[in-house]
DNA sequence: TTGAAAGCGCTAACAT
DNA sequence: ATGTTAGCGCTTTCAA
């Protein structure tokens, strides 16, 4: 039964009905009579009004598209978990789309997003920003706003982490508990988040008078397959680092895989800071150093800034950007200097 | 630019566009001429016809919804990540829903899924059959079909792993090794794929003469807190098998975490087989032997078997179940008859 | 081979 | 306080 059928069974008009439904008795000063008839034969019947009908007059879809890199990354998922909690308290509704780090898929979905109607777009991009994506993104009439992997040049809302800080934090660790050599594995080096976090800890380098060699420094994508071969050619020379920063969660698996095939061990050999705490963080040999993110924060941040934008309230800031916690466990060995 | 402005500018009707776009050009003889100026223009403009005013009027709304207990583990982001693959190849959309293991939050989720009219709902339900949840799925008026954590008795068509071959396989792999006394930590043991992996372990146990103790049997959950409350009790009795099976993925880190507290050593003091082979499986100390599932399959399949109860195409079969492939490394230690 | 017309279900402007 | 009307964008008869 929809809206019309259930006005036909009460005699009154589908528009009275929609006023109800909706919460709008009072603003059209509905007769409380007809207001609990109303309620009572719409929870009777379980008639809510139809959102594709509602949508088409409204304009309103009730659905935010969630676009990510890699829901297979704890991380993500994390963040899709968070998201889709806070949007269904609202109403609303998630759709998800997993680009697989690779940005022509991408310009996809997101297109898909576009034709849709979605009421908006949180959009967490692989990172490179590239003409098709600004192309695409430029087209979308919905608001849209970046996570964690944003790209400030495209003047979207954003909402992530302070990650030269949390650079600077890994960094400033290593170097109290004594390393000089420090390597660094990093993400997707053309994205923002990534050269972020290398800004922080290169600037964590210079304070402590310590140089930053290049070939300390690998890694040139998010993948797992790009991070494995990045710690194998890092951790493969003759000399070595005495300790490393994995920049994300994937150089983390990627180091460790790299490690374990070198038959380096950590911490003795090696010390270790990776980004990305995860449930399994503890339970490696060793329990890994991590920098953590608040990515149920994140979710939650995202949906207000979506929210207020949805509804054309203002924003307050362009953006807002959260601290890392850093999470010692047994992964750096102290090194006498 | 919609169909509608489209045909305007062509000078042809709405009707004629949309037989040109929905591929009907064929079907209603539509002139090679016409069929090519529609079709550039298409392009040339972007359009496509939009999915709300289609789906109005064709009572399609190309959206599927995808209900998992909890996103944040690696398996059901694996198959998320496998059906939002598989169904935007076929131009359709996934919705995201989380229970977080939480049955209320299930039903909650699915009747927002079932007023959004998508086509079909793909569900990995919490796992138990409460009257709640029937009348739920039963109010749906579009197809169902259940993934992972099936409940046979409702008659959906379902998609898995056959789960009493994988608990055999764990079981007889521990055997084979010398093991005697094998324990279990169960996940939410009210669900049938908890139950049918404990079946098929007991079948094994059977079959090598060995009594299944239940004091060598725990967990009643499948959040973390739950699993790691289990292994804690299950671990710290003064008498403990030699050998332990984890049948879900959170009992897995419940066990590593709880062997972490009580200073147990794996595999010197205690063997284990881990239910769901993950990313970093093979980096936990010491690299764990694993039962995997193909999650990718698993994820195609559901799709198949929804395209075609929503094209109203004939099933076959009733339900697709998988085996499972154990993946040995180094957490089962070899042990002296 | 194409067009006109009706209607999917809803809501907002405009009555009253 | 409520009803009438029109129209969101599309597809599908029915008609030509």
């Amino acid at each position: 039964m929809n809206v019309t059928e259930l006005a036909a069974e009460l005699g009154v008009s589908p528009s009275t009905v929609s006023r109800v439904l909706r919460g709008n008795a009072a603003k059209y000063r509905i007769s409380k009579a007809t207001v609990e008839r109303v309620e009572e034969a719409a929870k009777r019947h379980q008639v809510t009004p139809d959102p594709i009908g509602s949508g088409l007059q409204s304009g309103r879809t009730g659905m935010v598209g969630l676009l990510v890199p890699d829901i297979t990354n704890p991380f993500f998922a994390g963040l899709a978990r968070s998201l889709e909690l806070s949007f269904r308290e609202e109403g609303m509704t998630v759709q998800l789309g997993d680009s697989a780090e690779d940005p022509v898929t991408e310009w996809e979905v997101l297109r898909q997003m576009i034709n849709r109607r979605l009421d908006g777009l949180v959009v967490a991009p692989v990172g490179r920003n590239s003409p098709e994506f600004v192309e695409v993104v430029n087209e979308a009439k919905m608001p849209i706003i970046m996570v964690d992997r944003v790209i400030p040049e495209l003047g979207f809302p954003m909402v992530g982490l302070d990650n030269a800080e949390a650079g600077r934090m890994a960094v400033e660790h290593l170097v109290e508990m004594g390393h000089r050599e420090i390597g660094f594995l990093r993400g997707g080096n053309d994205s923002f988040t990534d050269r972020e976090r290398m800004r922080g800890a290169a600037e964590a380098m210079g304070d402590a008078k310590l140089q930053m060699k290049t070939e300390f420094v690998s890694g040139s994508g998010y993948t797992r397959a790009e991070s494995f071969d990045a710690a194998l050619q890092l951790l493969s020379r003759p000399k070595r680092p005495s300790a490393i920063v994995a920049l994300s969660g994937q150089g983390t698996l990627g180091i460790l895989e790299a490690v374990n095939e070198l038959g380096i061990s950590i911490p003795a050999d090696l010390s270790m800071v990776a980004f990305d705490e995860q449930p399994w963080s503890a339970f490696v040999s060793p329990p890994l150093t991590t920098i953590s993110q608040p990515v149920e924060d994140l979710g939650r941040i995202a949906k207000d800034l979506m929210w207020r934008l949805i509804n054309g309230q203002p924003l307050g800031k362009m953006g807002e950007f959260r601290k890392a916690e850093l999470r010692p466990r047994n992964s750096v060995r102290r090194v006498d200097v």
